[in-house]
RNA sequence: GACCCCAUCGUCUAGCCCGGUUAGGACACAAGAUUUUCAUUCUUGUAGCGCGGGUUCAAAUCCCGCUGGGGUCGCCA
């Protein structure tokens, strides 16, 4: 039976490097019809958190890194007390104070990577490893094997900073008399800067992703690319249809530098796929907190607005972004652009237009633009002398959407009392 | 410093295991087309096997060394 486990220490949030891992492991589970354990490793009284745990679990499920089975080290203290208890017994241990340690044996010892292949340690170079600290609580290292091997973990997948703790884990396979399990090393996540990981380049809890307007399929679609391809040259791929094609071994030995431009552009991809209910839904917390919808909103509305500039859109912050001058009641108009498109010849035209507007009576894009033209063509001008007047007049912006849609969208009465007030 | 891991376009990668490819794709970048603007979309382009030795008719691919990058050396996990 394939079982493996994602073990992290709520000591911070989920990191994105974490998720990453948790990702690989429940692929590896996935394609094998296997078993995901979730492993709370709070063994560190002092700086495990409740919150932690629950941004942790909470980061997860948004993630849709759904695990079958869910432990607690902290409830586990009993266990590793009696093995460490044992082995004590048994000479193969030590005291020291009230820490229990371990004796390191002189010997080659080799693991078997997944990915890497075999990698040889000699325990000379590896002092005695401490199993239970002096206040009681086990070590990562005693717990995780004596966890492991309880749990019955098949492979341990995890990242390749823990290649020089695997050696020392064998050990103490060795000395519990257990067989140890496989192992595969992922390739670290790198930050931009090709130095680790950190918040000063980039964000690195999921949270933070979650709070910038990525999609979790999105944010999955991207970590499932660091280190591993789906085959076929495709890039957006889904969560099953990358179970059905993953292999361990295919994995990448080389750090991976984290790409913000590449997050992006596959979380834009997706925001375009989605249709525009299940963008309203993901959209109506941050337009909540932005204070652009009340409790009571106009759904129809919103999905008008939302198709209007979801094909703009590489977050759902930028969905905000565009759309204060449609949720907001008064604009400001940045004295640049009004220097250049509002000059005083042109706000006679644009009244011209906003007494042509009033006469129409359906009040949508087509329309609009039928009055647009006949004020255009009664004042001799040329249609993009106006556009870009009109534009700024009613958005405050020079771009945008296709204008007639965006004052169509926009409504009737925002559009008048722009274009009588706004300048 | 010691031990360990790694090395294909700027970035993520395919190819490497089982030597023979015009070294493929994606992001980014550039140009063009589309668009009333911007974005999208489409087309095209720039750009890579770290270096040095082997082995071989032939090396990105196999071997060795160097260089470079990374990780670990806690009674943290």
């Amino acid at each position: 039976m394939v079982k493996v486990r994602f073990a992290p220490s709520p000591t911070g949030f989920l990191h994105i490097g974490g998720a990453r891992t948790a990702l690989f492991n429940l692929m590896y589970a996935k394609a094998q019809k296997g078993i995901f354990v979730l492993r709370v490793e709070d063994t560190d009284l002092q700086r495990s958190k409740k919150e932690y745990v629950d941004e942790i679990l909470d980061s997860m499920k948004w993630l849709g890194l759904d695990w079958d089975e869910l432990y607690y080290q902290s409830e586990r203290f009993d266990i590793y007390r009696e093995y460490a208890q044992k082995l004590l017994e048994e000479g193969k241990a030590y005291k020291d104070g009230e820490a229990i340690i371990l004796k390191m044996l002189p010997q080659q010892v080799k693991i078997f990577d997944l990915i890497r292949g075999e990698i040889q340690f000699d325990t000379e170079t590896i002092k005695d490893q401490v199993l239970m600290k002096s206040d009681g609580s086990p070590t990562y290292s005693f717990a995780c094997v004596v966890d492991d091997a309880a749990m019955e973990i098949s492979c341990v997948i995890r990242g390749e900073d823990h290649i020089s703790n695997t050696p020392k884990q064998i050990m103490i396979y060795q000395a519990l008399g257990l067989k140890p399990p496989k192992y595969a090393h992922l390739p670290l996540i790198m930050g931009e800067d090709g130095t680790r990981l950190s918040k000063r380049n980039g964000a690195v809890a999921v949270s933070d992703y979650r709070q910038q307007g990525f999609l979790p399929e999105a944010l999955i679609n991207y970590l499932m690319l660091l280190g591993w391809s789906p085959g076929n040259n495709k890039e957006i791929v889904s969560f099953s249809t990358a179970v059905k094609n993953f292999s361990i071994k295919k994995v990448n030995k080389a750090a991976a530098i984290f790409s913000m431009n590449k997050l992006k552009w596959i979380n834009g991809q997706y925001i375009k796929q989605a249709d525009e209910e299940t963008l309203i839904d993901l959209l109506i917390p941050f337009l909540r907190a932005k204070g652009y919808i009340k409790e009571n909103f106009d759904r129809n509305y919103l999905k008008n607005v939302v198709h209007l500039f979801k094909g703009r859109l590489s977050t759902l912050l930028d969905f905000l972004e565009w759309t204060d001058y449609i949720f907001k009641d008064q604009i400001d108009i940045d004295a640049e652009l009004k220097e250049k498109y509002l000059s005083e010849d042109r706000k006679g035209s644009l009244k011209e237009l906003g007494q042509k507007f009033k006469k129409v009576d359906v009040f949508n894009a087509v329309n609009i633009e039928t009055a647009f033209k006949e004020v255009v063509a009664f004042l001799n001008l040329q249609s993009s002398d106006l556009v870009h007047p009109l534009r700024v007049a009613v958005t405050g912006r020079a771009v945008g959407p296709g204008l007639f849609e965006a004052i169509e969208v926009l409504g009737k009465q925002k559009t008048l009392e722009r274009l009588e007030k706004n300048f």
